[in-house]
RNA sequence: GGGGCGGUAGCUCAGCCGGUCAGAGCAGCGGACUCAUAAUCCGUAGGUCGUGGGUUCAAGUCCCACCCGCCCUACCA
């Protein structure tokens, strides 16, 4: 048995979440629980980046206390892990959880015992919303290249972190694949990066700047510590690394698997800053960073900032959360961007949710009323195509899912929903019915047939769909009476004139 | 400027080390069927595989140049 560990990246608080983040978060909870599925120990964990220096902005600019502000925008993100369905173990708050401070405070500590902490005087250029220094030649005409600011000058001492020690065993441990980076091309990336040289890493702000905000510096009241530093460290903290917990020896240390699902844009701070804290803690490195591409909201990139975007929680009370799960993993590929738009949400719901599974769950349990009054046979099968698709649907997900390919996933799962319908046209089971008892074996066996793929299709369909493969295990299972009972749709067709909070599965 | 990744049927995309690789799904068209949510099943796609060269007996599949899009990185060789 093997025990994975796996996380999001902790968003910062500074709105409202978007779809983007909501594409991760399904990402890691199929993870889950596809390796839950398959018997192995899985650990989801998920959370906030409450400490960010522009959550303090935001709040300012909304008038609102930052502790007011944080916690706010903070529940609305726990929340929305609930609306999609996912099953997280563990959710952490930066700014408020105790085994986080301490968990900084140690890794802190560990770096610095091994020399690779040191004051330094340094004055730059600071973009509040990237957090991080510009050298002038990065800028736009004197703006951000991401958020079109203009970066304030900033003058202090700060904590330095040798990143410099780093670059050589970091490459190594990426080129040998201990430290596996996906999709290929992230990988170059940070391999091309460190081939670029690594330059110390300013890891402290004073406190002044950070406006009071965060975690002070161990020893040093202040500085705070920089916000990436911070954010990054929840993944061993919530671990309770800070308390030596045994959490942290069964998970991080004791785990087979250590897999931090990221946005695209952050990779530079999970595959080179984080690996390198570690090394320098004499910590374990993750095993994996899966790095996924962006959302754009029909072609317009969604920005949390800009406002622009579309909200999760209003897609999934319009349209229901497994349609949204399944275009999420169906049309976003495992390399690269994905546009979203609600009409694409609605074919690909109404094409495959409602014409593919809901259709076939129908006219199964409707044959089984109709013809045998609601129980389902325990004739042998003899269907031997669709037999194949459910035997080898399993192993073609777990081989997708190790690649982290979504979309290769959901379509293996498919060819058991195509070879049923296959299947029952096939067989024609309303002729076998009509011919009476001559077909009845024949009509058993293909009824049997049909009730078992469904059953798998459920069983596989679950870290997908876990809402529509329960309803599916549920219409499938026999009441006490020995009978299926009628129920309603699975999935109601969407249209766009009226999406409808109606069209969510029962 | 350097580097990376894309540009394949109307749409979304598969095509690893060159030789059934010219494909899938959706849409469209034709047909079948009626158990089912006008669902399902079968047939049908003649697309210069971004452009132009080159290597090879053979190239979306390798090489070069160029165009377009995105990304990383950097400025001068």
């Amino acid at each position: 048995m093997t025990r994975t560990y796996i996380t999001t990246t902790l968003p910062y608080v500074n709105a409202r979440p978007h779809l983007g983040f909501g594409l991760e978060l399904v990402q890691a909870d199929v993870l889950a629980r596809h390796r839950r599925l398959r018997g192995d120990e899985v650990r989801l964990q998920t959370g906030t980046d409450d400490n960010a220096l522009k959550n303090v902005l935001a709040a300012e600019a909304a008038g609102v206390g930052v502790r007011e502000f944080v916690d706010r925008n903070a529940e609305a993100f726990v929340a929305l892990a609930g609306t999609l369905g996912v099953a997280a173990d563990d959710v952490i708050r930066t700014s408020r959880d105790p085994r986080h401070r301490a968990g900084v405070e140690r890794l802190w500590r560990a770096c610095a015992a091994s020399g690779d902490l040191y004051r330094r005087h340094y004055e730059g250029l600071y973009c509040v919303g990237c957090e991080r220094f510009y050298a002038e030649e990065e800028l736009r005409e004197g703006r951000c290249p991401e958020h079109g600011t203009r970066p304030g000058l900033v003058a202090e001492e700060n904590w330095f972190f040798r990143l410099s020690r780093y670059g050589e065993r970091l490459r190594e441990l990426i080129e040998t694949g201990r430290l596996r980076i996906e999709p290929a091309e992230r990988r170059n990336e940070v391999l091309g990066f460190i081939a670029g040289g690594l330059e110390d890493l300013s890891v402290s702000r004073s406190q002044a700047r950070a406006r009071g905000w965060g975690i002070p510096v161990p020893d040093d009241p202040d500085q705070v510590v920089y916000v990436w530093w911070d954010a990054l460290g929840n993944y061993v903290t919530a671990l309770d690394f800070g308390t030596d917990g045994e959490a942290y020896e069964r998970w991080w240390t004791g785990s087979d698997r250590r897999l931090h699902l990221l946005g695209k844009d952050v990779l530079r701070f999970h595959a080179v800053y984080w690996p390198a804290m570690l090394l320098s803690a004499g910590l374990p490195l993750p095993t994996e960073i899966y790095a996924h591409g962006h959302l754009t909201v029909a072609n317009r990139k969604i920005s949390k900032s800009a406002g622009t975007g579309v909200d999760p929680e209003a897609l999934v009370a319009a349209y229901g959360v497994d349609p949204v799960r399944w275009w999420l993993l169906r049309e976003v590929p495992r390399s690269g961007d994905a546009d979203f738009t609600v009409d694409r949400l609605i074919a690909r719901t109404n094409d495959e949710l409602v014409n593919g599974v809901g259709n076939l769950i129908s006219r199964v349990t409707a044959m089984v009323a109709k013809y045998r009054d609601g129980r389902v046979p325990e004739t042998p099968a003899d269907a031997p195509a669709l037999e194949a698709a459910c035997r080898q649907t399993p192993d073609l997900v777990d081989a997708a899912l190790a690649d982290l390919d979504f979309r290769r996933a959901t379509a293996a799962v498919w060819a058991i929903v195509d070879a049923a319908n296959r299947h029952i046209d096939e067989t024609r089971p309303w002729a076998l019915a009509r011919r009476g008892a001559p077909a009845a074996t024949a009509l058993d066996a293909t009824l049997a047939a049909l009730v078992r793929a469904c059953r798998t299709l459920a069983r596989e369909l679950t870290p997908f769909l876990p809402t529509t493969a329960t309803a599916i295990a549920h219409r499938l299972t026999p009441a006490s009476d020995g009978r299926l009972r009628p129920q309603g749709h699975l999935f109601r067709r969407l249209s766009p004139a009226q999406p409808a909070s109606e069209a969510a599965p029962v």
